[in-house]
DNA sequence: GACATAATTCAACAACTGTTGAAAGTCTTC
DNA sequence: GAAGACTTTCAACAGTTGTTGAATTATGTC
């Protein structure tokens, strides 16, 4: 059985496809090429040749299924989008349903965000993990990054900002939001699996494991979480400014 | 006074600029111009007339200075590479120096890697800002990652894990690194500047206030390591696998 | 099996890409 | 002020880019 397409449907996250869409034909051969090279090149980086190629089809086909190029890309970027939201905003739910009615531990809302999408069966999808160094590309440039984002994933994160301010009514909103600032750096990071932490780690840390990384970045985070109840917030901002400037 | 400039020549970083560098001709013009477009394009994204345009040159004049495309992109990415490593490990090694003989706190060894870079006077420069979203382009794309942050950043990171393995001499390595990667996914998200946290916070927060975000993740970053100290480490891979898959 | 419709290929376009060699300009040094 | 070495511009190249319209093939319908 073809395990995306079984997921796929399983999730009942077949309602956003039209009727094109769930075909197996050249159509989906192209958004997988095309998510894949967009996630390792970037956009500017990747040529509607290239992804013809690699799909094995003519330059002119990617043009009549999706129009000019920017629209293949969004539609590569939509095809998993709503699909991974279902997933975390029902981790989300579960988490506050089994907790109500007190406010769920910070522990199991950081959980319910990175679980679902890192320790998973298909995480070992090639598609999967294009896709996840796709969002990462995304998410730091300044050109997508706020835009892109925050049309496909705003409503998720607010609702998961909001869990964490049942669970620390006491913590001021600047506090959290950087907070997932640092966090979704992190997760950024991650997807991006530069292969960075393999070198500066000498083979000790693969960053191709994403659930081995998702142990490690849960309990980091949910520290820096929990350290905001406690947190001393008078006014540190004395630099360092002409220590080596002057000197 | 011309801020960028005074500040090199005052940190005794002249040694790195050859004869022909320290000029303000054309050639910085083209090396400005580049590291703006750079960073809020890519690598692929920006043609060389478009820099020559925006440096108010001729399209050859980039040729002639920096030889092809791909190496006047590494120009722009080490012109201040250098000076940001002085910066970094004159403050690491004045704090382990102050704690000498004992190790530095977890605290001050995080201050030393985030406020020499964010909390000086030098981030209100364009040129340091565009500078810093370069970084976070290149550190974020699986094209660049891998080689050229190890290139430019790891013996000083090196050192900066050294000195956590000071502070905390019972935490495996592998948190160490897990945890750096953390620490650098935050920072990146952070130099990249995407104005994504303005949207998400209403305007609360500002993605372009770097000493601003520095104090919130310093803290958050700190007690991420802190709780390498005291963290369970035994196997919670439990997954949710099948919950949303089968229903 | 004819027919309409969708899918795919083919050939070609105008615009743009990085790069180059020669020409023109500018600056230093004697 | 001539000579020579850098700097900068000019004009043009061969190759590549996204896109398009017509031609060809496959698919489904009655």
């Amino acid at each position: 059985m073809n395990g995306r397409l079984v997921e796929i449907k399983n999730i009942s996250e077949v309602a956003y496809m039209n009727h094109k869409e769930q075909k197996t034909g050249k159509r989906e051969l192209i958004l997988d090429a095309a998510e894949d090279l967009f996630s390792k090149h970037g956009y500017d980086g990747v040529t509607l040749r290239a992804i013809a190629k690699k799909a094995g089809v003519d330059v002119a086909l990617a043009n009549y299924h999706f129009g000019p190029k920017r629209d293949l890309f969004d539609a590569v970027l939509m095809r998993r989008a709503k699909i991974l939201n279902s997933w975390r905003l029902k981790a989300l739910e579960d988490v506050i349903a089994a907790a109500a009615p007190d406010a769920p531990s910070v522990n199991a809302i950081i959980r319910a965000y990175f679980e679902p999408i890192l320790t998973r069966q298909h995480v070992k999808d090639p598609g999967w993990k294009n896709y996840y160094a796709l969002i990462a590309y995304v998410n730091n440039s300044p050109e997508w990054g706020g835009q892109l984002m925050t049309q496909f994933f705003d409503p998720l994160i607010k609702r998961f900002i909001e869990a964490l301010r049942m669970a620390m009514p006491d913590v001021p909103d600047e506090d959290l939001y950087w907070g997932y600032h640092s966090l979704s750096g992190s997760l950024t990071l991650a997807f991006a699996q530069t292969g960075r932490i393999d070198h500066l780690s000498n083979g000790l840390c693969r960053s191709d494991d994403l659930p081995g990384a998702c142990g490690h970045i849960v309990d980091f985070i949910t520290a820096g979480f929990e350290q905001m109840r406690t947190r001393d917030r008078s006014d540190k901002t004395a630099t360092l400014e002409g220590a080596a400037v002057e000197g």
